[in-house]
DNA sequence: TTGTAGGCGTTATCAA
DNA sequence: TTGATAACGCCTACAA
């Protein structure tokens, strides 16, 4: 009935040998076995290796569970994000494994789809699994009241987002210095009227990046203009959406600081779509500078983030904390760099073009 | 015997509530408050209503690994992934991690980076904390025997490829039908000389895939020529790095069937790069059609995989092996769909141009 | 250097 | 309907 993948010792119902298989085995305690995995210098070296051949005979594996429930920390941390789809994330994720594999940490893992309710359901059952702390890109939406109590204890870093009111470590880059300098690189060339794409108000990242944009606007002595600031879903749809209010506006556009590149990416094929060339008709720069940027056409500019360290430095930081139990909330900012490519555009000519169209 | 009777929560020093705690508040025994948590019947519902009442004061977390070592299932599932830096992989991953989340499972996830020394620690460590089954999609070069001694009596379904000699289920695409098909298109388009391009040989997927295009020549009756079949790594790079031999070819091929969209896509941009017009010189097909192949230049035609349903199936198959305690290998194979874009080239031309530069 | 005796949080088995 | 008690696999004393 119970075949498996041909098994060799087991032993038991539970079909998994224990410690004191091992010890009756090898002809010695429980204790000494203990010993023995936890490398232990008192026990002889003839009885080790008795007992290290028992363990292999029987293919014996250490239970961790058991460990814990006796007080060892757990090695087990959560991860938590919003959105796979999106590489940027995906790199996250990335960095964030890599780190965990490093520390001898293993991650659980969850995609919450940018769903709260869900996100909810999947803290409290890694907490329920017994992870150790959490790495967590919070979803849009979420309510800090409904998520803070399951997370009391446990020490917790937000990467890339955070939650106003929920007190965490936090690693993130800094979003406001990068969106102010891709901005002013839209200006400088020549284009006066710089729309703003994506994202919710509600989203502090987004919130840093439109201060970023309003502070090179007011560097440049550019009125800043509401109707130029478009709020969509942070995904390829969400920038093809406001292609047409985009090309509709009484006085368009020459040039759009989107708030990440899918939204840049979708924007681009959409006014490809429509008949705009980005790059000599309109500017564009992105945010996160994901792998697909260089290979879009024209080639995408943006402000250039990287994932994988901020995923690896939010664990090296939470383990950090669990090794110290200190949990003190900390924050480090990451810096960014701005990677011009052909989609900003050299915009005198947009201008020209955008005034004709005006003018029709 | 600490057990304290402080009428206040959290107690002892993990800071976490235990069942005892909550008995406690309540007025009644562990053991009510364990019926109380497995949903039985047998409680008083004003009993249960106390229960539940001090479980939420207390901000009470079930604590699965005691309930494990106990002998309940252990509610998590691991899962090893080759290279999520391939979106193929990460779509199947996706996929996966919905299927756990509607089986109220929990994924550990583990990125192997194609290095079977890593996969064999994170195996192991798997199992150390105590995962129910496996999801496992190889590192090429993985040993059988080093590691199937770390499966054995737990389920595993090797999922998209498969270890030759490693009894496990099975979920995978249709590689030799899709292979086949698509090479056929090739040739139906004016292709004589089809190259395939990308992986190693000691892959059974690749070995499926190169039959289909074997086959596919045969039906049509074109001598198979071995200085068209190039190994290479199966990502960008790999597919960038056969352009040069490909070019240099005492008789170039017009097309090629990849080995997978990245591949394919490496291949397009090095020729591109090179100055052959991809569609009208040169032919190629891919396979996977991950969300990318619809946004190259030209447009990728592609064997479609769906990579997010063959992780839910995978798990499925696990989740139904895990609840009937007969892990009796199984094979899925799931069917491909052929998807014609710009890339494949209408090949008269190609054709003509090929000989035009091989007369050079 | 090795053995013995709890105890971690939970569930299962009996009693009450 | 509820309560007492014994596991589960491991680790930490402490004893031999």
């Amino acid at each position: 009935m119970n075949a498996g993948v041909d098994g060799q010792g087991a032993k038991g119902r539970g079909g998994r040998s224990t410690i004191v298989d091992v010890a009756d085995r090898a002809g010695v305690s429980k204790s000494t076995v203990s010993l023995v995995l936890s490398g232990s210098s008192l026990v002889a070296e003839a009885t080790r290796e008795r007992v290290t051949e028992a363990m292999s005979e029987l293919g014996y594996i250490y239970h961790r569970g058991a460990a814990t429930l006796r007080g060892a920390r757990s090695g087990v941390i959560g991860m938590v994000i919003n959105d796979l789809s999106n590489p940027f994330f995906v790199e996250m994720a990335i960095g964030i494994e890599q780190a965990c594999q490093v520390g001898e940490y293993i991650p659980f893992i969850a995609n919450s789809v940018e769903n709260p309710a869900r996100q909810l359901q999947v803290v409290r059952s890694m907490r329920e699994h017994g992870a150790a702390g959490l790495v967590l890109s919070p979803a849009i939406g979420t309510s800090v009241a409904e998520l803070k109590p399951l997370l009391s204890g446990m020490p917790v870093v937000q990467v890339m987002r955070r939650l106003p009111g929920l007190k965490t470590s936090i690693v993130a880059p800094e979003n406001k210095d990068g969106a102010r300098r891709a901005t002013a690189q839209l200006i400088a060339s020549g284009h006066g009227r710089v729309a703003f794409v994506g994202g919710f108000q509600s989203m502090v990242v987004r919130q840093d990046r439109f201060a970023g944009y309003r502070l090179a606007l007011d560097e440049a002595e550019i009125a800043f203009d509401e109707s130029l600031v478009f709020e969509t879903m942070t995904n390829y749809a969400g920038g093809a959406a406001v292609v047409p209010q985009l090309l509709s506006h009484h006085a368009p556009a020459t040039a759009a600081l989107c708030f990440n590149d899918v939204v840049a990416i979708g924007l681009i094929r959409a006014l490809g779509a429509a008949g705009v060339a980005v790059g000599s008709d309109f500017g564009v720069i992105g945010f996160d500078d994901i792998e697909e940027a260089q290979h879009t056409l024209p080639a995408l500019s943006s402000v250039a983030v990287n994932g994988r360290a901020l995923g690896t430095k939010a664990v090296q930081l939470l383990m950090r904390q669990l090794a110290s139990g200190d949990f003190e909330p900390e924050t480090i900012l990451c810096p960014t760099t701005l990677v011009i490519r052909a989609s900003c555009g050299t915009a005198a000519s947009a201008t020209a073009k955008s005034e004709a169209r005006s003018e029709e």
